[in-house]
DNA sequence: CACCTTTGTTCGACCCCCAAACTAAGTATT
DNA sequence: AATACTTAGTTTGGGGGTCGAACAAAGGTG
């Protein structure tokens, strides 16, 4: 790692616009205080910012004894972008502005068991219309780059390496789709959007280490060490769901065909099974939610159950990374009530030391549009790394 | 982060410093090709470090058509570190170049249960008396800073938060020895000197993300990520060993209280207890070794199952991390050839997508002196990233 | 109304890297 | 043996970044 003038000038840029956007509105000379760089060097960064208009000036903030300061903030209308989340049958989209904020969402089902070319050809048809129907109603946000999240392996490059929801091997999205619409790309795994989001907006703000946890359907985990995604030399990293949880021969077999996965202890699938085992009653998961909610034991058990072995899985990744936080998210956080007391619970035993005390457990907030911050994150967080030589 | 002409200064140095290192021997020519910097660059910056006589030219390079090139290498008698390691009833230590090898080794056994004052005072008895003698001995070879390994939980400002081995809590390790030998001291886990010894001198130059994974009387795991340790926010990270590895209620019960830890599975005293269950003999680990190489078939199943064990926990660790290599050291090596081929194989059958067959598996050759270019990584690593600043 | 405080700008100085020209010291060719 | 060519390392001038100090702007305070 080798450094110029061009170089620091990129980094200071970068810090100041950092800053800048997480402490929302601020004036030059907090800004000076709170990066080092002197009051004069922030003056000069953020002139080019004004010019590139990448932020704004709104009003002043009244004085403290001195001349008063004057507000600086990122422009959210500057530009947007576009979300995308691929699914199997399905496709949800989002017009997002630079502050994360969206402007308008989108949905497409698509007919199962389509090839990937297939698919593909729809998925351009459906962005084609978004991008139409953005650049004319809202001529002056153009749009930088698009952002896609999908359930698998995506290297580096942006090849979809393999995706067992989509039941493709080796696609190179990336390149094909940034030839197609002339805009950058950026793919990356569905869990990974979800980390790289509440690193850029939410409480991943706070912290330069922690883990994403994702529970639903599958069982996901998004990694941030040193403020940056672990995302593995082979950009594998975060298999937490056939983690093998159990050494016993006649332990639940997992989907993925081996046993002793924590998907076969913890998922969806796995809750509704042992339901079946108890009751001899085929649920589905917002039945047997429903259930736990009026009252049924049954139901009541094999939820806590699965926050016991949530619980266990977390203690071993807290006594591994030694994060300050786990976030834990996904559709079945709509279920906190019936784990979460387990799962910390068999968090606080199973972990050494007395970490459990100093780590922090935060659930979210169920909610449909999570995966919007996480993959629009993805392309803003590209835009703003480059922006320091935008319109140059 | 933000920068000046200081920061990229001192970054250039460092990165041509690290080049010079890991090249062994190299001329400014090259050096300008494999840093990136222009050659005026590269020769100011070698003009300095060869004022500072932290560099040598020794000799030339052949030529190959034009000007034969001068060899630069980093002046390993410049200066030498102290490494140590601490260990109930016992203290290693040893002299080390800035090349890692080895001056002078020195070893005492200090009583057991003393209090950690008691202990710290023959401690310190002991390396007044090793620095006496270097100085004595190599007087053109300061000595430039001590490390440290201790096992047990060391904060980032030295202190040692908690140290099972050697019974202590809290005691501010670095402090008080900085005070009364005027060097700096460097402290750390010591698996984890063993992941830094082996990136700065080890397999690990190759790899900026592997993890290493120590097998003996513990289980310990030291893990580099983007190129550095990762020791978590508290310290913490990296403990493999209370890893549950069985939900199990039953599974076997661990030296730390708890059931199902990884430790008692895989440890030495796992191991032992197996070999007793089977027999109904009791036998140390090496005597349990001597009977598996002269062909006992109980013990030559127990070291497998050993095996079985790690491997599966390895799969869990490159599931998660995904990186490029595990290095596997520890005194237990000298039993690799009775558990690594199921080590291989239970990692092979229980790891996601094919990383398998791209991940390497290194295993260390058993040595005592192992530990040693750990310690001393730690300590000529914090040198080497302060000379940049030496003799001004 | 004079003085103080704080913000933001301007300008000269410093210094780091780069590019290009230059010197040094070999090999290859004729 | 002379010349051309190649590669290594040095010297020099220029560009461009941040810094520090001085200055202008705009409010409060007594």
């Amino acid at each position: 790692m080798i450094g110029d003038n061009t170089f620091v000038k990129e980094m200071n840029y970068k810090t100041v616009l950092d800053t800048i956007r997480t402490q929302r509105s601020v004036s030059r000379a907090e800004l000076s205080r709170l990066t080092g760089l002197t009051r004069s060097t922030c003056s000069v960064i953020c002139d080019r910012m004004l010019t590139q208009g990448i932020i704004i000036e709104n009003g002043t903030i009244e004085s403290t004894g001195g001349r008063p300061s004057i507000a600086l903030q990122i422009n959210n209308r500057a530009a947007s972008v576009l979300g995308l989340k691929m699914m199997e049958g399905h496709i949800a989209a989002a017009t997002v502005d630079l502050g994360g904020n969206i402007i308008i969402k989108h949905s497409q089902s698509i007919e199962p068991d389509l090839s990937s070319d297939a698919y593909l050809k729809r998925f351009e048809a459906f962005v084609t219309a978004i991008i139409t129907q953005h650049n004319t109603a809202f001529p002056l946000i153009p749009m930088l780059g698009i952002g896609i999240g999908v359930g698998g392996r995506v290297s580096s490059d942006g090849v979809l390496l393999e995706s067992s929801v989509l039941g493709w091997r080796n696609v190179a999205l990336k390149q094909r789709l940034q030839e197609r619409f002339a805009l950058p790309v950026h793919i990356e795994n569905d869990v990974n959007t979800f980390a790289i989001g509440e690193k850029f907006f939410g409480s991943g703000q706070l912290f330069d280490n922690f883990l994403c946890l994702s529970v639903g359907e599958g069982i996901g985990l998004g990694i941030v060490v040193n403020g940056k995604l672990l995302a593995g030399s082979h950009h594998g990293a975060g298999e937490l769901g056939h983690t093998r949880v159990s050494y016993e021969p006649d332990s639940p077999r997992c989907a993925c065909g081996k046993r002793g996965c924590l998907e076969a202890f913890a998922s969806d699938a796995a809750v509704g099974q042992r339901y079946f085992a108890r009751t001899g009653k085929k649920l589905g998961i917002d039945a047997l939610l429903a259930a736990a909610e009026a009252g049924d034991e049954d139901a009541r058990t094999v939820f806590s159950q699965m926050g016991t072995y949530l619980g266990i899985a977390v203690s071993s990744l807290v006594n591994l990374f030694d994060p300050e936080a786990v976030i834990i998210g996904g559709e079945r956080t709509n279920a906190a009530s019936h784990f979460m007391k387990d799962l910390r619970r068999a968090f606080e035993e199973n972990t050494v030391y007395d970490l459990a005390r100093e780590v922090q457990l935060i659930v979210l907030e169920p909610s449909n549009d999570e995966w919007i911050r996480g993959v629009a994150a993805l392309a803003i967080g590209e835009f703003f790394s480059q922006a320091k030589r935008w319109g140059q």
